[in-house]
RNA sequence: GGGACCGUGGGGUAGCUUGGUAUCCUACCAGCUUGGGGUGUUGGUGACUUGAGUUCAAAUCUCAACGGUCCCA
């Protein structure tokens, strides 16, 4: 017997289940003709900008400002002599015309925001008055990926979210950082994921950077998939856009700079780590619809009216509920529609409810149904937070699995971590006995211990075939 | 960075070897029927990625571009 409504392909086949969701439950349309550059549909949309909202909210209460940077850098700004400009060079989209003229100052579309904003930042930064100074921006970034791009875990147009600060010491950056921990922390309780604390070596981080901690999750592949960044910049970028203020003492000095980074990965974050054999799972503070209404016709008089005054009800506890009233479907074609679309919670109405005064709930995590009473309609919330719930543990216990060298799905686990100290020549010689990429020494998980190679002071580190 | 494969209605496909009429499933539209885990039925709309070449004739053969998929580093 056929166990799946929609879904052709197992989560056991990751690329092609990950490739079929992506389109099935419509969050992106593929088919727009330029390589890596996908749409956004209504869904995939409402999707990203619940997560978007999530960060906003977080961002504000900490005191960043939203701010909106032109799209377009210039060439000139981009002829600075620094590694940060090197570092994206071969990935930058170049506009050379406008109209049928050519270009004096050839523009490019921005990788990300640096060079936009730092030669602002030199203008509104003037004495230790102005610092620190706390911004971000939900924007779209180009970036010219000649490898093989995937919907939101590898495109050239990204939804990209960014903050840069400037501060007056290293350690006020530091401590910038720690705040940046938290709300990651805050982000992945929303979005149920799990992830791993990495601090990239040093000949891998971000081109500019002092030092990179990334955030790394575990894909159902077994590769792994970055999904955050912190930056400590200390003074590398203020020295090359001459970012300075005056101190308290009068003393000129360049800014300490840090940034965070996130992006549409967390949308392929979401869909691939919480996602199985009948379609997505959504994490209910994110789902566009996180109650679903499925009215089942019958004898009983006065259907419509019932499920109508449920819909109103659930909708006053702030819940996003819709109802399914299409004449054309099924009770049952539509409750697999709509766990392909990962809606979190079912809710039937039928003549059974009707009679009995209730409804009945059917989570999209669990097997059984529920029944609750029309004057408990509250609990919905508590059955939002089973699934939440549900889903941290789930993809919890499959990141520490894997950690652990333990096979997931019956398939091998491709992470592997080894104890190992910080020079490149042991990161070297392990890559090459486990055929994969160094990605860092875990901070948040894993221990301190001898490397593995050359017996020096080390600490847990994660080997992984990275997207 | 290297390699392999693929491109036919919205999606999935047959047809290509041996050049001539484009198949089926699904989705979609209209009607009747049905409705607590994929209703059934009748009718209908809709396709050969693009360009160049070979040929009386190209979905089919050749070349290129664009797009897609997978594998390896």
């Amino acid at each position: 017997m056929k166990l799946t409504f929609c879904m052709e392909y197992s989560k056991k086949n990751f690329s092609e289940w990950y490739n079929e969701i992506v389109e099935l439950s419509e969050l992106t349309d593929k088919r727009y003709p330029i390589k890596g550059m996908n749409v956004w549909m209504p869904y995939g949309y409402d999707l990203m900008k619940n997560i978007d909202e999530i960060i906003r909210r977080r961002f504000k209460e900490d005191d960043f400002g939203e701010v909106m940077f032109p799209a377009l850098i210039s060439k000139t700004m981009f002829e600075v002599e620094f590694e940060h400009i090197k570092g994206f060079e071969k990935e930058l989209f170049w506009i050379t015309k406008g109209g049928r003229e050519s270009l004096e100052d050839d523009l490019a579309m921005r990788p990300t925001s640096e060079a936009a904003m730092y030669p602002m930042f030199r203008l509104w930064i003037r004495d230790h008055s102005d610092l620190p100074l706390r911004v971000f921006q939900i924007v779209q970034v180009w970036r010219y990926e000649t490898k093989h791009t995937r919907p939101f875990m590898r495109s050239r147009d990204i939804h990209f979210i960014e903050c840069h600060t400037a501060h007056e010491t290293y350690d006020d950056a530091e401590k910038q950082l720690e705040i940046y921990r938290n709300q990651w922390n805050y982000f992945t309780h929303i979005l149920c994921i799990p992830y791993l604390e990495v601090e990239r070596p040093e000949w891998d981080k971000f081109p500019g950077a002092v030092y990179t901690r990334a955030f790394d999750t575990i894909m159902p592949s077994g590769r792994t998939l970055q999904i955050g960044t912190i930056h400590q910049y200390g003074q590398n970028f203020a020295k090359n856009y001459e970012v300075k203020f005056a101190r308290e003492d009068g003393e000129s000095d360049f800014v300490y700079q840090t940034t965070f980074g996130m992006s549409e990965r967390l949308v392929a974050a979401v869909i691939s780590i919480h996602g199985d054999d009948i379609g997505l799972i959504i994490p209910p503070y994110i789902a566009p619809i996180q109650v679903i209404i499925v009215p089942i016709p019958g004898k009983e008089p006065g259907l419509h009216e019932y499920a109508q005054s449920i819909l109103t009800k659930i909708t006053e506890f702030g819940i996003r509920v819709k109802m399914d009233d299409r004449d054309s479907y099924t009770p049952g074609y539509k409750y697999n529609y709509w766990e392909m679309k990962g809606v979190p919670i079912r809710v039937e109405i039928g003549d059974r409810e009707i009679t009995e005064r209730t409804i009945t709930v059917k989570k999209r995590t669990a097997k059984g149904r529920s029944k609750v009473s029309i004057d408990h309609i509250e609990e919905m919330k508590v059955f939002l937070d089973d699934v939440a719930q549900t889903l941290r543990e789930r993809s919890l216990k499959i990141l520490e699995d894997n950690l652990n060298g333990l096979k997931i799905q019956q398939q091998e686990s491709q992470i592997v971590t080894k104890i190992l100290c910080y020079r490149k020549e042991c990161a070297d010689a392990m890559e090459t006995e486990t055929g994969l990429t160094m990605m860092g020494h875990i901070i948040n998980k894993g221990k301190n211990g001898k490397c593995e190679v050359c017996g020096n002071d080390g600490r847990t580190s994660l080997f992984s075939r990275p997207y």
